[in-house]
DNA sequence: ACCCGTGTTCGCTG
DNA sequence: TCAGCGAACACGGG
């Protein structure tokens, strides 16, 4: 379920998880040659055996995690495409399905990667050198790491005639903004996802990037919380108004939620409270 | 069977 | 040259 607050919880979940260990087995799905970079299992291999994981950072929805193989910087880069996700399994557990690749840790626990759509990448970076990686490079300021500029999203917005919904989703103008928080992060900000991005005004802007930080926020708490377990799938629908075509605003002021089709992703919105 | 999907990249067009 | 568009990737679930 990846975009930023899934993601950021992913990399607490493997800082809990992998922080210190060293790796001591790597085995991988020939199926799944498509997420590596390089493109051989057995170099993802032969790299990661016998490194230790360092730390783990987040940019956007990036997995950016520092490893050492005695005393060479070592990084791996891991996307969760759609459907990508970290798994921790005690020693000898049924692997879930779909895993793609398995890490076993120096601490007994086997790190899965399940991953069905294989729309996920995982890339070897020499000498942890993420600023070299150009999908990394080019991401624009992560809504989480210190106050957004709002000049600066301003400016990125002013150069766009696309629906403000498409362009945020843009990773170079907001990095880890998906199409479920673009759409959450409209409605909490009372603009209208059609509007062309180079129409909004400045306080409009400041509201969008005040709403951003707030859905993400509370996207982490939600899942980062003591009720995981029944936010885990199943549960409600916890969004605002995303996948909620036909429901009443949850303003109460007697609009409903509405989907059309944005550059062949789906919006949710009010027309009533979202001008 | 058919449609939909939390993401990104690539090739084409104007 | 470049912003924008639509297809493609691959598979499960409703």
């Amino acid at each position: 379920m990846p975009e930023l607050p899934e993601v950021e919880i992913a990399a607490r979940n493997l800082r809990r998880w992998a922080a210190g260990r060293r790796i001591e087995r790597v085995e991988t799905d020939p199926r799944a040659r498509r997420i590596f970079r390089p493109a051989t299992p057995a170099a993802l291999s032969r790299a990661l055996t016998g490194a230790r994981v360092e730390e783990i950072g987040r940019a956007g929805k990036n997995l950016l995690l520092r490893l050492d193989r005695g005393g060479t910087p070592l990084g791996l880069h891991s996307h969760l495409g759609m459907t990508g996700k970290w798994i921790r399994r005690e020693a000898g557990a049924a692997p879930p399905s779909h895993s793609r690749v398995r890490l076993a840790l120096d601490d007994g626990a086997v790190l899965h990667y399940r991953d069905p759509r294989l729309f996920g990448r995982l890339r070897l970076v020499p000498g942890a050198r993420f600023d070299a990686v150009p999908e990394v490079a080019a991401l624009g300021p992560d809504p989480l790491a210190g106050p957004l500029d709002v000049g600066r999203l301003a400016d990125a917005l002013a150069r766009s005639r696309l629906p403000v919904k498409v362009r945020i989703m843009d990773q170079r103008v907001l990095a880890g903004v998906g199409n479920i928080y673009a759409s959450e992060a409209c409605f909490r900000a009372r603009i209208d996802p059609r509007r062309k991005a180079r129409s909004l005004e400045r306080a409009e802007v400041r509201r969008l990037a005040r709403a951003v930080v707030a859905a993400m926020q509370e996207g982490i708490e939600r899942q980062e919380g003591p009720e995981i377990a029944y936010v885990e799938e199943g549960g409600e629908n916890p969004f605002l108004v995303y996948a909620r075509e036909g429901e009443r605003c949850p303003r109460g002021d007697g609009g409903r939620i509405r989907r059309l089709v944005q550059a062949q992703r789906s919006t949710y919105f009010c027309a009533r409270c979202q001008r």
